[in-house]
DNA sequence: CTGTATCCTTAAAGATACTG
DNA sequence: CAGTATCTTTAAGGATACAG
């Protein structure tokens, strides 16, 4: 992106995720790896992706760790790592999101197990079960550094101060 | 995004919540708003983002129905709404790849609920559990395309050739 | 404080041609 | 088929100044 700023400083881990993924076409890639992609060629029909755009994803995804390269030189596979598969999470919580708000709730691709039995919706949970979106709270974690501290410390008090 | 594709047309509800949430502030700040930031100065403060950018950001969330706009407005206060709030679970499934991944397994900041217990890694689920990710299949949906479906098709056939 | 209006820079995206 | 090498376009990001 354009003169940009460098997410990965910002001391939160969603930045320094979206750093690496977050942009138009990795999270597709992935997407597309998930489902059984491996071929340079097949990406490219997919997504409609030029041939130097996704070269460059398909390197910054190997170096990354989330893919590998196996196969002949000539003609090699990529496929997701652990590190790679370990986004499916976030991955099909963002197609939920996409099948409700953007698909009206029609999804082109639905995701199952291996019977053919549907992924229930995406949710939060503690030792206990679903916690509702309205009851989720965020505190400074072990990486946290004086700046986030202070941040959230901020926002806490102002809460008190009954912000509403 | 120079001289881009558009997303939303891929017949992918993945690729169309990334053309609505996809760019590299939106969903920061959508983070920001979870953990209770209000004022346009306080998302500019916490993300060091250009106030033209953060305009145009909150304007789109706005009209997305991501985001509302409330309170004077002279001061106004940007809050999540519903459709904001689904966003949490695929949020915080990319902040926990990061606390692993990219923040060494030292979390700024940790996701609770109100009492304080730790919100659990996500997982993919069907009926009866957690389902793992080898275990995860696609299809095609009722929203899919001729294309989607000659797509995924292509695939089982290729799989069935006994690609891997 | 919350924007809007400009201007500038830059690098991402894409098209194309070429190579092994 | 799987890239690499260029070239061009273009719009996103950022800085600054200004306004309500």
């Amino acid at each position: 992106m354009p003169g940009k700023t460098d997410l990965s400083e910002l001391n939160c881990s969603l930045a320094r995720t979206l750093a690496i993924v977050g942009d138009w076409w990795t999270l597709l890639i992935v997407r597309d790896a998930c489902i059984g992609v491996r071929r340079f060629g097949d990406f490219q029909d997919s997504l409609g992706i030029a041939k130097n755009i996704l070269a460059t994803r398909l390197q910054q995804l190997c170096a990354a760790g989330i893919m590998a390269r196996s196969g002949p030189e000539r003609r090699p596979l990529y496929q997701l790592t652990e590190k790679g598969r370990a986004l499916l999470p976030a991955m099909v919580a963002l197609m939920q999101w996409g099948d409700r708000f953007a698909s009206a709730n029609k999804p082109p691709v639905i995701v199952t197990d291996t019977s053919g039995r549907p992924i229930a919706p995406v949710t939060l949970r503690n030792n206990r079960g679903d916690v509702a979106s309205e009851d989720v709270r965020f505190a400074a974690g072990p990486g946290a550094n004086a700046r986030t501290r202070a941040f959230l410390d901020a926002l806490r008090t102002a809460e008190m101060k009954r912000d509403v």
